[in-house]
DNA sequence: AACGGTGGCAACCGCCCCTGG
DNA sequence: CCCAGGGGCGGTTGCCACCGT
């Protein structure tokens, strides 16, 4: 069996926060500063997991989020990133100031997905969609049916990878120690890549002067699709180093 | 006006990695 | 080296507002 949930979830709140809730939340790390998330609920006499309190602190309360109104220029640098990294949601946040890789991810889902298809472009391989494979994927990629919701035919948890699987096209990989075929039943994370292309570890964007829109320069060193060129980095399994692509971003001032 | 479908997003779940003992 | 716990992450779900019929 996998290890035990993170706490009881014996009297624990879950569900939405209320003003309260926050309040309690904000002022205990002001006066302790994050970390500690286990016990932190406890100390700052809050009825909610350490998760929970982590993840709407980390997504919603700290000071320096922006919310909403996200420019053309993050979208094209989403789209940018995603085409690079994947699905790695942490690692493009860390590229866009104020924003967190929660609110990413879901303008993705949301929007991106959907522009891109339209575009007629793979949102998972950044390539050029086939017209019937377009329409084919865009039928899938309806929301889940209320009805279906209704009828308790959600997926059920331990099932959940199959499925995505089916939906995620060809650049599912596997994560390191995985040498398996793609859809483990264990529903282990999956990472869809673009196609493997060796690349410097220097990537700047450059916006052209007409649309505004960013174009990714790096500088590949090799044919794309030796996908045989395992991960110079274990840690991401990129031909590159994620944490450091330097990007050359005008209205971003810092580059962390 | 009522109802069902869809969109958007906050929050949860479960797995994995890292680190300290 | 091994193990357990904390924290991080990506995928998924649930809720609510909005829209079209």
């Amino acid at each position: 069996m996998g290890r035990a949930p993170c706490c009881s979830k014996v009297g624990l709140h879950k569900g939405p926060w209320t003003p309260k809730e926050d309040a309690l939340l904000i002022k205990y790390i002001q006066d302790h500063g994050e970390g500690q998330w286990r016990s932190l609920p406890k100390n700052a006499g809050l009825l909610r997991c350490g998760k929970s309190c982590r993840l709407r602190w980390m997504n919603y309360l700290r000071p320096d989020i922006k919310r909403g109104n996200i420019t053309p220029e993050e979208e094209d640098l989403i789209i940018k990133l995603h085409g690079l990294l994947g699905n790695r949601w942490s690692l493009i946040a860390k590229r866009l100031p104020g924003r967190t890789d929660n609110e990413i991810k879901n303008y993705w889902n949301t929007h991106l997905d959907k522009k891109l298809r339209n575009q007629g472009i793979d949102p998972n391989t950044h390539k050029q969609l086939s017209r019937v494979l377009d329409v084919e994927k865009t039928a899938r990629g309806k929301k889940r049916s209320r009805i279906a919701m209704n009828n308790h035919t959600k997926r059920s948890k331990t099932s959940k990878s199959n499925e995505v699987d089916d939906k995620k096209g060809d650049f599912m990989v596997k994560t390191k120690d995985e040498n398996t075929s793609v859809g483990d039943e264990r529903g282990r994370t999956k990472i869809h890549l673009p196609k493997p292309i060796r690349v410097s570890p220097i990537i700047s964007l450059t916006r052209h002067n007409s649309n505004g829109s960013f174009e990714a320069n790096y500088m590949s060193t090799a044919s794309s699709g030796s996908s045989n060129s395992q991960s110079q980095n274990p840690k991401d399994e990129l031909p590159f180093d994620a944490e450091n692509i330097m990007l050359d971003i005008p209205w971003i001032s810092s580059t962390t």
